[in-house]
DNA sequence: GTGAAAGCGCTAACAG
DNA sequence: CTGTTAGCGCTTTCAC
């Protein structure tokens, strides 16, 4: 369209020829310094900008790194996009954004749509489920997941969150003010992280002493309403003093579900949310909740792309980061 | 490096020419039958994704976006993208953020590296500042302005927030409450943003017979320490009843300088924000807040990248979105 | 219906 | 130090 300014239209510009313009533009040392500074000068004029797809096409890396969040609502993902982005602008990477609201034809559409740009990588939260032609879409392209793990039969490495001990700490904190009916809500078990928080839940009731109550532990497809119906499930079910959530959007709806029902935390019910979104600290006088390094996660994601992916490694390698409990007012003891 | 599929590749696969596969996948009419079927199986077969950097090389249209924000930590503009990315997939687009920081420098940048990869258009909250070069970079690049607005010599569309009759009725809902000392923080009066919601706080109080006390006006790069700072001032300076918000982030760090001193809302002072984050309702038994409809901003964003840039347009067209005044507890009256 | 050639912008590899 | 050639994957144009 539009006269596109290129390497050789400066060159012609110039009277020379298109390969010592890439060269002086490129700093290959064998320019004479005043033909490249002549030639630095009149692309700075006119404006020019090497095209990435010329780039691409020759089989270099494009500068594209796609990030699979179910949703940029829930804060946790927010902040979590808005760390990585910066991180990836030191490493002048640009971050494309793909939203699969956990549903796994969405994911595949995009990591299609990734494919076709030949992004440089993929960081993904994986959505449940399972897509048997996924190795066909997966190849050539460098997958992280974070958060959620699944088994792929492409070499992929994984960032997830070490919460066992901050959750076994929840159950300890709510059992030493004296609550024994507490309940769980978290995401299904056939996600990784679902089973480990479960798992970690169940350990932690059993180290002080109490046996998991299979009524009042839900564990679903997470989502912000499965939350917040979960959660009204279980007031309305009764008897329960105490729930931990075992999820960003869990929390969120749970929460949601008991300030819309007017109940006061703790005196009503006890309530350790999951993810630290910044409005926790005000509602209720502080929400009480499992805390992950979103900062530090976003750094540490960022940090393995640099890496080439090394064939020698296991074939999902594991980096963790821990997250802890934080104590506010919501988690108090319950009014007798 | 690894060995992509591509339509050669199917077509000596094959024993046909490359042409008569590219016509197949892009069907062309002129291809018998079975020929198409044979070729869509076998790029079925083998996973072919069409490669984009071809493509964009050959001049068409690249389908990636890009947007500009200043930071995806503020709910609004994570809600914000969050509706343009679904906009955009109906669409089959590609989102690329680039946070800005409202660094104009940064913005630069991102609309350079847009450039590079051809993007097909720029959704951008434009930061303050001008750019000498502005006019080289955004060449052959479409341009949607949203929320300010700034000259520019390209022709642009943009689509803005109608506060005005919100800001008022908020001014008005503080006087008849009996508040007489009523402060405003917004952003600098040099963006569009900053000077438009200003005018419309001092109508307001003309409006109902108030004089704008310009030692309870601040306005400033606006940003949420800016606003935590500004909240703060005035606080000490004594004597102001209530607050108006005119940002996002502004009204995120004035409310924060309030919570965090511990001051009751409307007890204390009566707050009205701006913008409506999902946890206003819960803080303090409702934050007030100008609303702003931010799907139908997305969407009407979203729409505007099918037209074509009509060049009979004028120079800056504009869309506007109108907010509204949505009173809960933190603006009542105020205790004597 | 199908194929061969050319060219988009760039750089590696080989001439000078 | 500089220039020429070739080819990345694709579609448009022109043959057959």
């Amino acid at each position: 369209m539009s006269n596109r300014v290129t390497i050789k239209s400066i060159a012609q510009d110039l009277g020379i020829s298109h390969m010592t313009v890439s060269r002086a533009l490129s700093n290959h040392p064998k320019v004479r310094e005043d033909t490249r500074k002549a030639v630095l000068q009149r692309a700075q004029e006119l404006g020019y900008v090497k095209n990435a797809a010329a780039t691409a096409m020759r089989g270099d890396k494009t500068p594209i790194i796609g990030l699979l969040l179910p949703n940029l609502v829930n804060e946790f993902y927010a902040r979590f996009a808005n760390s990585f982005s910066m991180c990836l602008e030191a490493k002048r990477l640009q971050l494309i954004i793909h939203l699969t609201n956990d549903d796994i034809n969405r994911e595949r559409q995009s990591i299609l749509k990734l494919h076709e740009i030949q992004a440089n990588a993929v960081v993904m939260v994986p959505t449940p489920g399972i897509l048997e032609d996924e190795r066909k879409y997966l190849r050539d392209l460098r997958v992280i997941q974070f958060i959620r793990k699944r088994e792929l039969q492409t070499p992929s490495v994984a960032v997830v969150i070490d919460d066992a001990a901050a959750i076994g700490q929840a159950v300890q904190h709510l059992a030493s003010q004296g609550h024994c009916q507490i309940a769980y809500i978290g995401g299904k078990t056939s996600l990784s992280s679902g089973d480990s928080r479960l798992s970690a839940f169940i350990t932690g009731m059993q180290g002080v002493g109490l046996s998991p109550d299979t009524n009042t532990i839900i564990t679903e497809m997470p989502s912000f309403s499965m939350g917040y119906q979960s959660a009204q499930v279980l007031i309305d079910n009764g008897h329960v003093t105490a729930m931990i959530c075992g999820g960003f959007e869990i929390s969120n709806g749970a929460l949601n579900a008991l300030l819309e029902r007017g109940m006061h935390l703790p005196g009503d019910i006890s309530f350790i949310g999951y993810g630290d979104p910044s409005y926790y600290q005000w509602i209720s006088g502080g929400i009480s909740t499992i805390q992950i390094p979103v900062d530090d996660l976003a750094k540490k994601t960022a940090d393995l792309l640099g890496q080439a992916p090394a064939n020698n490694q296991q074939h999902t390698a594991q980096q963790q980061i821990t997250a802890a409990l934080v104590t506010r007012q919501s988690s108090g003891a319950i009014a007798l």
